[in-house]
RNA sequence: CGCGGGAUAGAGCAGUCCGGUAGCUCGUCGGGCUCAUAACCCGGAGGUCGGGGGUUCAAAUCCCUCUCCCGCAACCA
């Protein structure tokens, strides 16, 4: 019986469209779960989309219509992308589906039975400033334990996690299992930051937005989002904390969540809480993935440098999209997109090392046998690196993917790629071609060169699945297992290769990037279309911001804090009053003292790293890495601005 | 001193655990070849392995220290 394989992505949050960025994960989960196949594993992978939350309910009303039409929208498309990719997953959930509400609502409500989830109220422990909640046991003389500032009793009722209850057990997990967080550097972020400074209980109600799970218990209250979406990883297989199906005895524990970088807290300590609390075991690993960043940016709509996976394909291919994102993606840091890189990578590897190499080939056998080879008799010393470094991919390539070094494990086929190229200038077969002596020994190293490209072929197919099937059938084979790399000299003979079909043709760079950015002025002009909805507001809105000029008469760094500076101003009354702003990355202290700006001095106070905020300073953002202050010296302090 | 990662040829990276001729891909320059997609193959140039100190016969690698970058946390009022 096959060994069971369970590999998951995050499901994708259906607030707006995926960038490149999001879809990377699911091309390299699929790469690695076609990799398992092949292996041998009865491999099962899920993927999906998670479809409630506040943010969606606000997108949804912003588009004039119903969470439910926006979610449908938006999951299409993702699925859509996804299938565009040429994704092999063997579910596709939307936490929307019937039976995965229900499931949750299960297992919210068994938990609940069973006292790890409880309800509760904060009366006189909320911090406004801090927006945070305290148990009375936290508060430092009845005062907030942050800020020290008074603390407000609230009447909206929650249910909490006990996620205090379980820290010891986890922090144990995860020591005794050194693969669990993965990689390594994950682990102790995860370990500092959160789980030894101790972990509180987590809200997982909401009683201010619609859009969720409601609690079958108490309908005011709707299931956190994280709770909801992270149970998709059973709830897929048949989970319902009632009874489960066979799916879920035969898959669960997951072998491997894969996850981008930032939702890594969520799957090491409130997942194996929840697991834990539910009796049910722990996935075996969580790997966090770097990001795929635009040129050394983040991709985000503001700085309009978002590229999505579409637009790319449209480009380039599938395949090419693949190749680049699997080849390109360093194993632990993030990567960075640039089209000069893929056009690179497409033309120096795609077409010209394994486009060429196969398309020579096939146009050797062509002409010089008619297509068709024959058994291979005449070996020579010089053939044996070939065979062997064909021989000793497969190995190697399976041993990177075991830690997920999938550009290493790319780059090993490459390896084999270029190997033959060379094979072929030691070889020189248009010379053996010549000597009708010689056409054993040409038989000999054409077999050796089509059989090569066959392991190449073969072993493509979980990164490149079209470009496998298309070299497989250009060389008329269709052996195409893991199990017949075990030895070199699996392709028959006899058989007659297809027509020569180039691979990837060459890509002029000028030509590619001025198609891109022509296509990208009509983006903008769409964008800047959209731009004309900026809310309005009314002269009585205006009027509730009070704003004046204001002296800086002290000003100093914040410990613990790179962005902030604490500023004392003179705003016209007696009392010094204390703002924080984030402009210590263009400003030191010395250069704003004495200097007059405008002050927001109405605003309520906030703490900020532990210092108290009143009010706060204005600033125009000049440019992607420009901030300037407003300054205003030749004016009064306490001046009102009207 | 919050936690962690990093600095190696023009670019992107490997090598660092376990000291012993500094390597790969791309680019660049020169040569070869003609089966092939201006491709392929070979060779050259290009490195004070971030700075300084130490241990050692020997340091990219081990120890100390400084500088700069990047994550996470905090946080942009």
């Amino acid at each position: 019986m096959k060994k069971p394989y369970y590999i998951t992505t995050a499901i994708a949050y259906t607030s707006k469209k995926p960038h490149i960025g999001n879809s990377y994960e699911i091309v390299l989960t699929d790469a690695i779960a076609r990799f398992k196949r092949m292996q041998g594993f009865d491999v099962f992978f899920l993927t999906g989309t998670d479809e409630h939350g506040q943010k969606i309910e606000e997108c949804a009303k912003e588009c004039n219509c119903s969470p439910n039409e926006y979610v449908d929208k938006i999951a299409n498309e993702i699925r859509e992308i996804c299938d565009l990719l040429n994704t092999t997953y063997d579910k596709f959930i939307r936490t929307t589906d019937d039976y995965h509400v229900k499931a949750v609502q299960n297992i919210f409500k068994r938990l609940y039975e069973q006292g790890d989830i409880y309800k509760s109220e904060y009366e006189g422990m909320y911090c406004v400033p801090c927006e945070g909640f305290y148990t009375s046991s936290q508060l430092i003389d009845g005062k907030c334990p942050e800020c020290r500032s008074e603390v407000r009793p609230t009447k909206e009722e929650a249910y909490f996690l006990k996620l205090s209850k379980y820290q010891k057990q986890l922090e144990e997990h995860i020591l005794k299992n050194p693969d669990f967080i993965y990689p390594e550097s994950r682990k102790r972020e995860m370990l500092n930051n959160f789980i030894k400074p101790g972990l509180q209980d987590l809200c997982v109600s909401r009683t201010s937005f619609k859009w969720g799970v409601p609690v079958t218990f108490d309908d005011k209250h709707i299931i956190y989002v994280w709770v909801d979406a992270l149970s998709n990883y059973i709830t897929a297989l048949g989970f319902d904390a009632k009874e489960n199906s066979k799916l879920y005895y035969k898959y669960w524990p997951a072998d491997v969540h894969v996850i981008g970088k930032d939702i890594l807290r969520f799957h090491t300590i409130y997942w194996p809480i929840i697991l834990m609390a539910l009796g049910e075991p722990l996935p075996k690993q969580i790997f966090g993935h770097p990001w795929l960043l635009m040129g050394n940016d983040k991709m985000s709509k503001s700085k309009g440098n978002v590229i999505y996976a579409d637009d790319l394909v449209n480009l380039f291919g599938v395949d090419a999209v693949r190749h680049y994102l699997l080849s390109e993606m360093p194993h632990a840091s993030d990567g960075s997109l640039t089209y000069s890189s893929i056009i690179e990578r497409y033309n120096s590897e795609l077409a010209n090392t394994l486009g060429n190499l196969v398309n020579r080939c096939v146009a050797m056998v062509n002409k010089y046998f008619d297509g068709v080879l024959n058994a291979p008799k005449e070996p020579k010393p010089i053939d044996d690196e070939l065979k062997s470094l064909a021989l000793s991919a497969l190995p190697k390539i399976a041993k990177l993917m075991d830690t997920y070094h999938i550009s290493d494990a790319v780059d090993e086929i490459f390896s084999l790629a270029r190997r033959s190229n060379k094979y072929i200038d030691e070889t020189t077969p248009w010379i053996l071609a010549k000597d009708e002596h010689k056409k054993e020994r040409l038989n000999t190293v054409l077999y050796n060169l089509i059989e090569s490209i066959r392991f190449i072929a073969v072993l493509l197919s979980p990164f490149m699945p079209a470009t496998s099937e298309n070299i497989l059938s250009q060389i008329g084979c269709n052996i195409n297992s893991f199990n017949s790399l075990n030895e070199f000299g699996a392709m028959p003979e006899g058989q007659k290769m297809g027509e020569p079909v180039p691979l990837f043709s060459r890509l002029d760079e000028k030509e590619v990037l001025t198609k891109i950015e022509s296509a990208l002025g009509e983006k903008q002009e769409e964008t800047a279309d959209c731009l004309e909805g900026v809310s309005m507001i009314g002269i009585e809105d205006f009027a509730k911001v009070d704003l004046r000029i204001a002296e800086i008469i002290d000003c100093k760094p914040i410990k613990r804090a790179k962005k902030l500076l604490e500023l004392t101003l003179n705003d016209g009354t007696s009392a010094p009053r204390t703002v924080v702003s984030g402009i210590a990355r263009w400003y030191s202290p010395e250069n704003l003292v004495g200097r007059k700006i405008i002050l927001v001095y109405n605003l309520s106070p906030a703490t900020l790293c532990g210092v108290v905020s009143s009010g706060m300073i204005l600033a125009a953002a000049c440019g992607e890495d420009d901030v300037r202050v407003i300054f205003a010296d030749d004016m009064p302090s306490g001046a009102k601005i009207s």
